[in-house]
Order: structure tokens, then sequence, then C-alpha cells
DNA sequence: AATGAAAACAGTAATCACTACTATTTTTGG
DNA sequence: CCAAAAATAGTAGTGATTACTGTTTTCATT
């Protein structure tokens, strides 16, 4: 295997993404890591992302809004995507893995994970009635 | 709204996905669909898909593979994408809608709906331990 | 500190799924 | 039969992501 070496661009990357809590994209990544590092290049925010996904230092969601998020948060939890504003917020609840026993209960095959995200209007977009 | 018109492109989309099992992809439409009808245009089939799912004739599915698939079973059930064959497979299994409740138990927003799938290996891929 | 191979980089080109556009053909109510 | 509306084929364009290439950076070993 290769070994991993340091690198002062996915340093910038994992850094601001620890700071961010709306899950963003890589392009707004690669939008606000060139604030402090104006040369770094969009492929190089996507191949970092991508090692850093595999290294399960950060996560990669499919919301289902044809674009990649990402979350620097890897501890387990769920999330919503705000149908108004098209963002993605956290959601605070119980643990639901027990749907992957259910899925298995009447299945020939293997099933090794679940993939569950909701979709709705976020609290920002519910006050402000601007929709 | 704009009346609808019959079309002989759509009848061959939709009765082709109609005999599929295995929710196939734009693509793979297109290319089936050709053999019956060779000057059938990969527009006009995106076009058709689009509109099938938006009357609910058929259904758009979404297995984080970001290529769309589709089901024109739009009775409730829930897939599985096998990670060996990058099949998408059905899963006959209780409901699970009542996560959305658990969802919005703690959340300012309105939790709409939810996307569930789940990952794995077909029974297929778990006889034919070709892998 | 010097060195050299592996890793990472910036910049650009290419890919892939999908959508938009346009001139022509089909459908359908009257 | 006829014309307006809808749909089509074919092609061009878009947006996210990946691949390629020559250069720079990292870092274990000298």
């Amino acid at each position: 295997m290769a070994a991993r070496k340091h690198s002062r661009q996915r340093d910038s990357i994992l850094q601001f993404l620890m700071t961010r809590k709306d899950h963003p994209t890589a392009d707004i990544i690669y939008m606000n890591v060139r604030q402090r590092n104006p040369s770094i290049s969009l492929g190089t925010v996507y191949r970092n992302l991508t090692l850093l996904a595999e290294n399960g230092e950060i996560k990669r969601l499919n919301m289902g809004d044809g674009v990649d998020h990402f979350d620097a948060d890897t501890s387990p939890h769920y999330h919503l995507f705000c149908e108004k504003c098209g963002g993605v917020v956290d959601l605070k609840m119980e643990d639901i893995d027990s749907v992957i026993e259910k899925a298995a209960a009447h299945f020939d095959g293997h099933v090794a994970g679940h993939v569950t995200y909701f979709y709705g209007t976020c609290s920002r977009c519910m006050e402000s009635g601007d929709f």
C-alpha cells in the first residue's frame, strides 16, 4: 500500500470542513479553502476528499441532489435535505440500524448496511415563510 | 396544464420497463428499446422516463451509484444495491415509514419523507463465489 | 544538510449522466 | 382533412467529477 504523505492542502480541507455543520459540496469547499490557499486546484480538493473519506476521517453523503456532500462529523447520525433552501442539516434521532435485520429477514443474500436520509423543510425555512 | 398526447415511444419504454425486475438505467432502457424502435433517441428516453415518473406510473430510484434507476413497480417496497455485480434487487420487508416519526421527534422543521436503500450482496452473487 | 523516490500538486483535458435546443414529424379534436 | 399542440430525432451544451501530465513537495535515508 502506498505510504500516505502529509500535505498542507489536505490539512486545509479537513480543517475547513471541521468548522462547518452544513455538509458542503466539493465546490463550496474549494471556494472557501481557496481564500487561504489561493493556488489550490479543484482536482486537489476532489482527490483529498476522496482520500479522507476512504480513510474514514470524513463522510461522503449522497442526498439525492446529484452532488456529493461532505461531513467531518463521522459519528453516527442522520441528515435531512431541505427542499426549500437545498441545505443539509443534522438530525438527532435514535439509531435505526435495526432496519437491517428487518431487511435481512426475508432476503437470501447478505445485507451489509443501509443508507437513510430524510427530506422536508429545515427549521430556518419554516420560520421565514418566504416560500 | 398541457394535454398529454399518446406516443409510441413512451409506450415502448413503459412496456419494456414492465418486463424488467432489475431496475435498469436510462442507458440500458435506451439500448433495449432501440432493438424494437431503432430510431428512438436517448433524449426521448430521458424525457419520457421523467414524464412517467412525474405522473406516478414509474419510480425513479437513487441507489447512490450516481445513475438513476427506474422501476415500473410503484407499490411500496425497498431495494438493495449489490456491491458485487452492481445490480439492484427488490427487498420484501415490512414498512419502515415509522422512521419518519422518529426523525421528526426532536426536529424543529418538517420531515416530509425518507429515502432508504440497502447495500450488500444479492443472492445470485452469494451462490457464485466468483468474487 | 543533501538526495532521491514516492506522493501530491496545479492546471487542463476528458468523461459521464443528463438537459436544452431546434427543425421536423405525430397526434388529435373539431 | 386540417391545424394547433405535443412529441420526436439529432445535436449541442451543462455540471459534477475523474484522468492525465509535467512540476513541486514530502520524508526516510544517507
